[in-house]
DNA sequence: TTATATTTAAAACATACGTTTAGAAATAGG
DNA sequence: CCTATTTCTAAACGTATGTTTTAAATATAA
């Protein structure tokens, strides 16, 4: 049995609570608690709360990232011709690789991401363009790519569109997941759910305008 | 000038404040300085903040419910053969409507509809369903006869994602706009954007499953 | 081993929150 | 006009939060 540091175990702790139930209603009382470390330690590590969750945020980047840009790569080298949904099917892999990376890793990230765009007033966005912009942009070309017919105002708004229809879907995964298994008898999980929305959302962005 | 009572000062200066910063980072003592009320009077006119929240969003439906129900029974009354696009545009007036109902109602609306989804844990579906289950109903079964190729449960899985797309995209809407503006020279305003986000989802809902 | 730096620990701090209280002020009814 | 009810106000209460402090414990390195 390894030893895992004081600085782990809180970010361990802390995103599993950041997802269930936001940021602003996580205390550092908590996360020290559920981490079986002392309360000062996150000032310590982290300086602050904010840091903390900026933390949190990327250390799944940080994985999420050029794992993407890897995905989204391989289309650019294998297909001459694009379409709108093998460009969100890049997403899917890198997505749920996060699960082999930590236990319910994509429930996790997605979770996390839902809360930052909706508790965090812009100021995710902005982290997300500076230390990722480079995926975020090839991402954009990839999507022009596959709807010549679009002009990039219509696109511009579509895939606000699309992130706004995943980002509010997962941040609220585990509410309707937890309702669709009272209503239907149904068994969902992340990964049925990904399937699940792709269509939707690339239906969306390639329709006629 | 009529003098406005101090339960509508709440009303209208929480409504505001929750749809732009959200429930929990609103303090009654914003609030109500904000409104230029006492501190107690929060309590002594609702109770606690939780009802106070119920009565903003109250406010809303009691408005925006029995608009949609009339719209869709429009709908019902007026065609034999119902399409998605149909259907959502039963949306739209009442939507707009809260425009003139108050200043820049829409917004607020979906706003404190996003919030309300994901900072409450499953509290304000409870709470729509249970007092304004019906117009829910006839929707749902609009939106089902427009789609006799989809099951139930893809139907709850779709609407949800339209519920995400539309809130998200409400919610932030005057970022949005303002970015559209600076980038295409595109002068939108809410009423647009609805009207182009309707045939998004409309695809969306109605793809192949 | 000893000196130095890093990490942990308990306690307190300052602040902010929702709520309650007690009494003043305003309003309404007879 | 007087009384009774409603509404408003200032202050305080108890609790919870993020953060800081001080010192002890632990690890590191010479």
């Amino acid at each position: 049995m390894q030893k895992i540091d004081t600085k782990t175990k809180i970010l361990n702790a802390a995103e599993q609570l950041f997802a269930e139930r936001g940021f602003a209603d996580t205390s550092l009382r908590l996360i020290t608690s559920q981490a079986e470390v002392n309360l000062a330690s996150v000032n310590y590590h982290f300086g602050s709360k904010k840091e903390l969750i900026q933390a949190v945020l990327a250390r799944y980047f940080d994985v999420f990232s050029p794992a993407l840009e890897a995905s989204l790569q391989g289309l650019v080298d294998n297909k001459e011709r694009i379409n709108q949904v093998d460009v969100f099917n890049c997403l899917v892999e890198p997505l749920l690789s996060l699960d082999t990376f930590r236990y319910q890793g994509t429930t996790i990230f997605l979770s996390l991401l839902g809360r930052g765009y909706v508790e965090s007033q812009g100021h995710l966005r902005w982290f997300i363009v500076t230390n990722y912009g480079n995926v975020v942009a090839i991402f954009n070309k990839l999507v022009r790519a596959a709807n010549p017919h679009l002009s990039k105002e219509e696109i511009f708004w579509r895939l606000h569109f699309t992130l706004g229809t995943v980002v509010f879907t997962m941040a609220s995964s585990k509410a309707l997941i937890d309702i669709a298994k009272a209503d239907f008898d149904a068994d969902v999980n992340i990964e049925g759910l990904i399937h699940r929305v792709i269509p939707f959302i690339a239906a969306g962005v390639s329709s006629p305008s």
